[in-house]
DNA sequence: CTCTCTTTAGTACAGCGTACGAATAGGTGG
DNA sequence: CCACCTATTCGTACGCTGTACTAAAGAGAG
C-alpha cells in the first residue's frame, strides 16, 4: 500500500505555484471552499503544511489564484464577431464557470487584486463592446450591467438549496406545507404554480433575463435601432 | 474609570437575542465581517464568550440572523402602488442597505435559512409583482431578474477598492500607468475616460441598468404596452 | 569533500468556535 | 430567614486554523 493517508495524495513532486492553485481548485469543487485550508490542501497533495508556503505568501494568495483559474476557465468574447452574440457567450460561459465553482462567487466580494486572467477576460470584454461602436459611457453602462447580472443570477444559484432540474421539490414541498395559505401567500403561489411545476430548473431563469438585458442595450445603442427580428427574445 | 478595556462595553446587562444581533451587526459594520467573532463580539457587550451562547446556538445563527436585520431595513414594496416605481424603489432600497452592510453580500451565498423579515421582504415583492398584473411565470422571470441584478451590482461595489464620488483616482492612477497602453488597453481606456473623470462613482450606474430592466419587463407584460412617456429612461 | 542555493519540513504560538460543567443570580415557597 | 429551583453567566479545555521562525535535507558545482 502505497497510499496509508484516508485522503490519497493527489499529485506528485515536484511542486510548483500552478500545482498548489491547481489542487486547492479541485480540493474547493470537492469539499468546498471552507475544507480548504493549508493543512488539507498540503495532505491532498502528498506534503506538508510549511512546505507549500515556499510557492505561495499567504492563503489570501491561493484564494486569489484560484478565483483568477476560475475566470481563465471562461472563454474570451471577440471583438470581431457580433457583439450580442458575443456578449450572449460570454455571459453564459462565466455562468457555468461560476456554477461548475460556487465558492467563486463569495470570494469575489473579498479579493482585490485581480490576476491577469481576470484582467484580460475584463478586457476583452470591453474590447468587444467598443469594437461594436458603443461610447465609453455606454460600453461602462452595459459592462457594469452584465457583470452585476451574471454574478448576482450565480449568487442566488449558489444560495439555493437545491440544484438542477427537478431537484427543487424534496425541499420546497415541506416549506410549502409549513406556510400553506399562511403568512407568505404569494411565495408559496410561487413554489406551487412555478418552482415545483415539472421540468422547473432556475438556472432556466437565466436566459429570460439575459436576452431583456441584450435587448434593451440593443436598444440603447444611437445608430442601431431595435432590430425588429431580434426584438422581443425574452419571454 | 468604569471602562477598563480597550474596547468599551457598547450595551449594559441584560443581556437577550437582539442585542446580542444587533450588536454583532454594529460590530461587522464598524470592523468588517471577519473581525466579527464570538470573542470581540462579548468584549463589546461587556460580558463573556461563553454567555452568548445562552441566545444563540452558534455563530452560524448569528450570521442569519445579522443578514435578516438588513433585509428588515429594507421599506416593504405596496401591492397598491405603481409596480414599475415600487419596483424602482425597492430595488434602491435593497442596493443601499447592502452599501450599508457590505459583508451582508458574502454572505448570502453561504446562507440557507432566510429569516423572518427576509421571508417578508421577498413576499411582499412577489406581491406587488402579482398585483400589478404580471402572470406567476412572468413575475419569478422578473424576481430572479431585479434580484440578480441588484445583488450582483452589490457585489461589485464590496469588490470594489474605492468608495464614493471621486474617490477612484488615488487607486485607480498608478495602476493605469502600470498599464499604460499594454496588456489591457480598454481597461486603460475606460479607465481614463470614464473613470477618472471628475464626478464618477460607480453607483450611479446601478440607475442605467435599473430603468433599463425596469423598461424590458414593462414591455413584457402583455396587456401594458412600453409606455411611450416612460420610454427610454436610461441612456 | 565542501560550499551554496533551493526546497521541504518541524515546532510553536495566538486566535478561532464551542462542548462541558460549574458557578452565580433571582425569584418563590416554606 | 432559609432552602430550593430555574434562569443565566462563565472558566476551562480541545481541536482546529494560518503562519513565523528555524532547521534540515537535497542538488549541483568547484
Amino acid at each position: 500500500m502505497s497510499t496509508s493517508t484516508p485522503a490519497a495524495p493527489r499529485k506528485r513532486l515536484p511542486l510548483n505555484r500552478e500545482k498548489v492553485l491547481g489542487c486547492a481548485l479541485q480540493l474547493a469543487d470537492e469539499s468546498g471552499i471552507a475544507a480548504l485550508t493549508i493543512r488539507s490542501l498540503a495532505q491532498s497533495m502528498g506534503t506538508k503544511p510549511m512546505s507549500l508556503y515556499y510557492y505561495v505568501a499567504n492563503k489570501d494568495e491561493i484564494l486569489d489564484g484560484i478565483v483568477d483559474l476560475v475566470f481563465g476557465e471562461i472563454e474570451l468574447p471577440s471583438p470581431a464577431g457580433d457583439w450580442r452574440e458575443e456578449m450572449h457567450r460570454r455571459a453564459h460561459g462565466m455562468r457555468s464557470a461560476l456554477k461548475r465553482h460556487p465558492w467563486a462567487v463569495g470570494l469575489l466580494e473579498s479579493r482585490s487584486s485581480p490576476g491577469a486572467a481576470t484582467l484580460r477576460h475584463h478586457d476583452a470584454t470591453l474590447g468587444t463592446l467598443r469594437a461594436a461602436g458603443l461610447s465609453v459611457q455606454l460600453t461602462a453602462h452595459a459592462y457594469a450591467l452584465l457583470d452585476s447580472y451574471i454574478y448576482g443570477f450565480a449568487l442566488q444559484e449558489a444560495a439555493l438549496p437545491f440544484d438542477g432540474r427537478d431537484t427543487a421539490a424534496e425541499i420546497t414541498i415541506p416549506i410549502v406545507e409549513r406556510f400553506s395559505t399562511g403568512e407568505y401567500p404569494h411565495m408559496v403561489e410561487i413554489a406551487r404554480e412555478h418552482v415545483l411545476k415539472p421540468g422547473y430548473d432556475f438556472g432556466d431563469e437565466f436566459e429570460f433575463g439575459l436576452n431583456l438585458i441584450l435587448d434593451g442595450l440593443s436598444r440603447s445603442i444611437p445608430t442601431t435601432g431595435p432590430d425588429p427580428e431580434r426584438q422581443q427574445h425574452s419571454s
